[in-house]
DNA sequence: CTGAACGTCATA
DNA sequence: TATGACGTTCAG
């Protein structure tokens, strides 16, 4: 069996058909809100993040913060951009609803076929929890009148 | 380090 | 508004 291998699954995700490439490029971020707190996990007690890496800046985007949850230079928190992130770092499955009792991917959903460029879990998989996330409020999120 | 997945943005 | 795409984060 000196075969297979391949790309081990590398390629395979920079591999998708160049039909247009460009738009959203790296370089551009428009935001500035203000720090608020949100997320919060008590205890906290996890490994500690090596300190900062290097007074180098890198070029990410243009020198703006970052979109999602980006930079780390204090051994305290992971990472708290201060900006638009509202709920701190990401989320992970609750583990007791439906679609986090799943054992496999469908592999016929779009997150399936399009794991890929998608990056995303199966559809059947979603955590419930994690699919609602704006608001968490119990109103309606569409509008009646649409 | 790699794989997997979440979160936000852009576009249709 | 919904979907896709991308970067980043997290865990093993
Ligand atoms: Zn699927
Ligand atoms: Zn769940």
């Amino acid at each position: 069996m000196g075969l297979s291998h391949s790309q081990s699954m590398a390629e395979r995700y920079l591999l998708s058909n160049p039909s247009h490439m460009m738009s959203r490029f790296p370089g551009l971020h428009p935001r500035a809100g203000s720090p608020l707190t949100g997320y919060g996990v008590p205890g906290d007690t996890s490994s500690l993040r090596p300190p900062f890496t290097s007074p180098l800046l890198p070029d990410r985007k243009s020198g703006i913060s970052q979109s999602p949850l980006t930079s780390l230079a204090n051994g305290s928190d992971l990472d708290v951009r201060g900006d638009l992130n509202n709920s701190r770092k990401k989320r992970k499955a609750c583990g007791h609803c439906g679609p986090c009792q799943r054992k496999e991917n469908c592999g016929s959903c779009m997150n399936c076929i399009n794991r890929a460029k998608g990056k995303q879990i199966c559809i059947h998989r979603k955590c419930e929890v994690l699919k609602k996330k704006p608001g968490t409020s119990p109103y309606l999120p569409p509008t009646d009148s649409a």
